[in-house]
This record gives C-alpha cells, sequence and structure tokens, in this order.
RNA sequence: GCGGACUUAGCUCAGUUGGUUAGAGCGUCGGGUUGUGGUUCCGAAGGUCGGGGGUUCAAGACCCCUAGUCCGCCCCA
C-alpha cells in the first residue's frame, strides 16, 4: 500500500503559492505592530503541562490539547496558546524588563480537537500584549493597534465591529444584580455566549430552565433580558450604567471613536471562554454573515504573571488567528496579487550553462533573485515553466549575447523584448519591482 | 467526544431503477522541422471508483466496518 500525501489531520503544508500569502499576512501583521513600538519574541513549542493546569480547565487541557510524557517522564504538552508562555517569560524577568512592556510574537499553537470551518488543529495566531498598564489607556491602544491590522489590509469599516464588554460588569450583573449563584453564572455566561447565534425564544426557554423556582417566581429572566437587549451602555438600567467599568468603558469608546475607530461597540454578549480576564474583554468579528466567527479575541488579565510568585503586573493583550483573518481578507475580496520573490528566470539557448555562469553572478551581485533554466530544453519549453512560476521577466543568454554583451529581456505579461547590458536590465527589473 | 453529508484520472465533476473494455472539461506529456510562452490544431499517457469485508449470476452504485474531507454540536486558544 502507498503512503498517504495528506499533511496530518487539521494540519496545512504550506506549498510556495500558500507560503506567499502567509508571508504577506504576517509582514503586514509585523509591520503594524512594530509601527506601534512592539517588539517580537519566541518560545519553545513544547511547555511542562503544569502551566496549563494552573490557568485553564481542566478539560481543555486534558482534552483538547496534544500531550505526551516525555523520556524523563515529564508531563509535557505542544501549546494550545501563547498566554501562559508569555507570562512565564514576564515573570522570569519581572524585575529587571523594562515597563510598559510591548511584545508581539505569531507562533504556531496546536489543539486536538476536529477541524471545521476556520478551526483547524494547527494554526499560527499573532500575540500582541501590553504588559505594565493599569489603566483603560492600554486597552485604548491595544483596540487601536487591531484596528489599524485591518486597515492595513485595506478593510472598511463596514467589514468588521470591533465589540467590547467586562468580565468584571458581568460578574456583578449576574451575582449581585441578578443573584445567581455560582454554577448559574458559569452557565449563562455559556448560554449569553451564544445568544447572537440562536432564536430569541429559544434563548430564554433555556436561561429560563437554568432559574430556581424562586427565580422565576421573581421574574428574573424579564430582568436578564432587559439587560441583553441593551443595545448600548444608555440603554441598560441606570444601576448597571453607573457601575465602574462601564463608566471606564463609555469613557474608552469615545476616545476610540476620537481616534478614528468608528466600528468600536460595547456588545454584553462578549464573555470569552478563559477565566483568566479580570476585565475588560473584546472580540473582532466579521460582518460578513457567511463567516459568523469571531477572528480575534482579547481582554485583560491582571493575574496571570502573578501565579509564578512574583509580584502581578497588569496586561492586556489578544490573540488573531491566521486561519479566520486568511477568511476574512477571502471573503471581501483583500487578498492583492502576490508574485514569486524570483524576479528574472533565465532561459540558455544553446548548451552554454558554463560559460553563463559570469552574468549570472553579476546579476545576483547586483540584487536580482535570479533562477536558470538548467534542463536544457528548446526555448519554448524553458519560457513556458518561467510563465508557470508566475515571473514577469525572463533574460535569454546564447552565443550572440554572450558575444556583444546585449542580452534580451522579455516581459511575458506584454510579450515585449528588448536588448540590453546587465546594469540597464538589473534597473528595469528592480523598477518593476518596485511598482507591482 | 456526539451527529450529518461526502470520497470516481493530478484538479473539478458526470456515471440513469445494480448489467459488456468507467467518461468529460481543465491540467500533464509529445508533435505542428532545429533561438520565443500564453491562443489554436493533432495525438498520448493517466483510474484494481479511499481501504477492508458482505449481499448478488453480476457492485462505482446496495449493506457493515474503517480512514479521510467538509458541515453542525460540545468547546473556544
Amino acid at each position: 500500500m502507498a503512503l498517504s500525501t495528506q499533511p496530518y489531520k487539521g494540519a496545512r503544508d504550506f506549498y510556495p503559492e500558500d507560503k506567499r500569502l502567509q508571508k504577506y499576512m504576517f509582514g503586514t501583521l509585523r509591520r503594524v505592530c512594530e509601527n506601534f513600538g512592539y517588539e517580537e519574541y519566541d518560545a519553545p513549542i513544547l511547555e511542562p503541562l503544569d502551566l496549563y493546569l494552573a490557568k485553564t480547565g481542566e478539560e481543555i487541557v486534558n482534552e483538547q490539547t496534544y500531550s505526551f510524557t516525555d523520556r524523563g517522564d515529564r508531563q509535557v504538552v505542544i501549546r494550545p496558546e501563547m498566554t501562559p508562555t508569555v507570562s512565564r517569560m514576564v515573570a522570569a524577568r519581572r524585575q529587571e524588563l523594562a515597563y510598559p512592556l510591548r511584545w508581539y510574537s505569531i507562533p504556531n499553537l496546536w489543539r486536538y480537537e476536529r477541524p471545521q470551518k476556520g478551526r483547524l488543529r494547527e494554526h499560527w495566531q499573532l500575540n500582541v500584549d501590553i504588559f505594565g498598564v493599569a489603566g483603560t489607556e492600554a486597552e485604548h491602544e491595544i483596540i487601536l493597534l487591531t484596528d489599524q491590522i485591518f486597515k492595513a489590509f485595506g478593510a472598511r469599516a463596514d467589514m468588521y465591529s470591533i465589540r467590547l464588554n467586562s468580565r468584571k460588569f458581568m460578574d456583578y450583573v449576574l451575582a449581585v444584580y441578578l443573584g445567581f449563584d455560582e454554577v448559574q453564572q458559569s452557565s449563562f455566561a455559556k448560554l449569553i455566549d451564544r445568544m447572537n447565534k440562536m432564536e430569541r425564544t429559544a434563548f430564554v426557554v433555556q436561561a429560563d430552565a437554568l432559574c430556581s423556582p424562586s427565580q422565576r417566581e421573581a421574574g428574573i429572566v424579564d430582568r436578564l433580558m432587559s439587560v441583553l437587549e441593551s443595545k448600548d451602555i444608555a440603554g441598560l438600567p441606570v444601576e448597571l450604567q453607573t457601575h465602574q467599568t462601564m463608566v471606564l468603558l463609555s469613557a474608552m469608546l469615545e476616545a476610540l471613536a476620537e481616534a478614528g475607530v468608528s466600528n468600536a461597540v460595547f456588545d454584553i454578549t462578549v464573555m470569552r471562554g478563559f477565566d483568566y480576564y479580570t476585565d475588560i474583554v473584546f472580540e473582532v468579528t466579521d460582518n460578513d454573515p457567511d463567516n459568523n466567527r469571531s477572528m480575534m479575541g482579547g481582554g485583560r488579565y491582571d493575574g496571570l504573571v502573578g501565579l509564578f510568585g512574583v509580584e502581578p503586573v497588569p496586561t492586556v493583550g489578544f490573540g488573531f488567528g491566521d486561519v479566520t483573518l486568511a477568511e476574512f481578507l477571502k471573503g471581501h475580496d483583500l487578498l492583492p496579487a502576490l508574485h514569486s520573490e524570483t524576479n528574472l528566470y533565465v532561459v540558455l539557448a544553446g548548451d552554454i550553462a558554463a560559460k553563463a555562469q559570469k552574468p549570472l553572478a553579476d546579476l545576483r551581485g547586483m540584487g536580482l533573485n535570479v533562477a536558470v533554466d538548467l534542463s536544457g530544453r528548446k526555448l519554448g519549453d524553458q519560457l513556458k515553466t518561467a510563465d508557470k512560476k508566475g515571473i514577469t521577466y525572463v533574460l535569454v543568454i546564447g552565443e550572440q549575447e554572450l558575444a556583444d554583451g546585449q542580452f534580451t529581456l522579455k516581459n511575458l505579461h506584454t510579450g515585449a523584448e528588448e536588448k540590453h547590458g546587465l546594469e540597464r536590465i538589473v534597473s528595469i527589473v528592480r523598477d518593476h519591482r518596485h511598482t507591482e
């Protein structure tokens, strides 16, 4: 039986054309992050199991990670997310780092679960974090950066929504304002998370089922619905509007609007799954109903660094997956034409590979990326190969050209041909590359 | 982890209620005379129909198992 050529379940091969797209996406992400003064870091793909047990739900660690025991009996996990790792790194140098600390990374992450639209087993995720800022200036900057990322990809404000809420606020609503016990709070959090995907009546039925008889009698579900159906902070019951976090969030949204972020809104259904978030949380969703998934999510997690036994560091950060980003760009037709990194394809007329080495070295020395066809096939076949590789310029080298130093340069897009010396050829190809 | 749909040539797919040597388009390769691609023309190669088992005189088609892909659910990094 022949070996399978398929990549591992839920993971992708990146052929050169796929890698071009990845390089474009990552390049844009890096540019925006560095534009805001964020520095890139990285870490091992393997981490000890303990790192995740402390802060993530047990089900996630046990059933949704790749884990194994190594030869030294250590429990090892292939990282399913970057936040614990970066917290570990910051904690390790807690005293010596210069705050505010602005870091980013684009790690590959693994999760053991069934692949589906927008969710694979291996994906890459931009992680951006700011450490050491306790005030909402940190959230403001992070949201601004997020918005810049979308703008850098050419997205318009009506293509995506930045939705904000507060974990601290929701805890208050569920525990104090509505009086739910801890089990109920967690059930309601999950239900509210799915609210936008459900019919209102189905939601009310499920919410009702979670209430005790006395809560039902007190009309708790109606009270809940009136909170959840508030379209903005001003629509909330007055008692909730004046909650400290709502006051801060309200001011933040105003500041963001002033800074040119027109599509950031309060959305009470944004919950986020993780326990480590401590206050403001946010998501960015695609406005295209066919890609109804959160593309990016994050928030404030002030407690994580402190788990390593050092003084806690207030932190705001987010993760942004490459799969959902690619879906977004494709869906909104935002992908540019991506070309080969090879600028020039040299075809040889006749058996002259040895003699052609000098001009090839000169072209490379002057900075062009040059590939040469070594097949010895007919000229037409060599041209076909250049075309198939998506390389615009072809240079013909034959006895004639070697003799007079004038080489035939052909543009495969226009079909035009011209003869020049090597330096002129380099400048033509380079100018074209820059205008692409 | 649970449920549903699907799997036929390199790719996208046809294949009628089971019935001879399983088809198309695109792609690939060769040719239209020796230094010019995309278009066009001619020709060729390429499939034990995902794998295994069963029903039948006969299975690509029906049944069971298994793998993979996709879509939901759970969960969400």
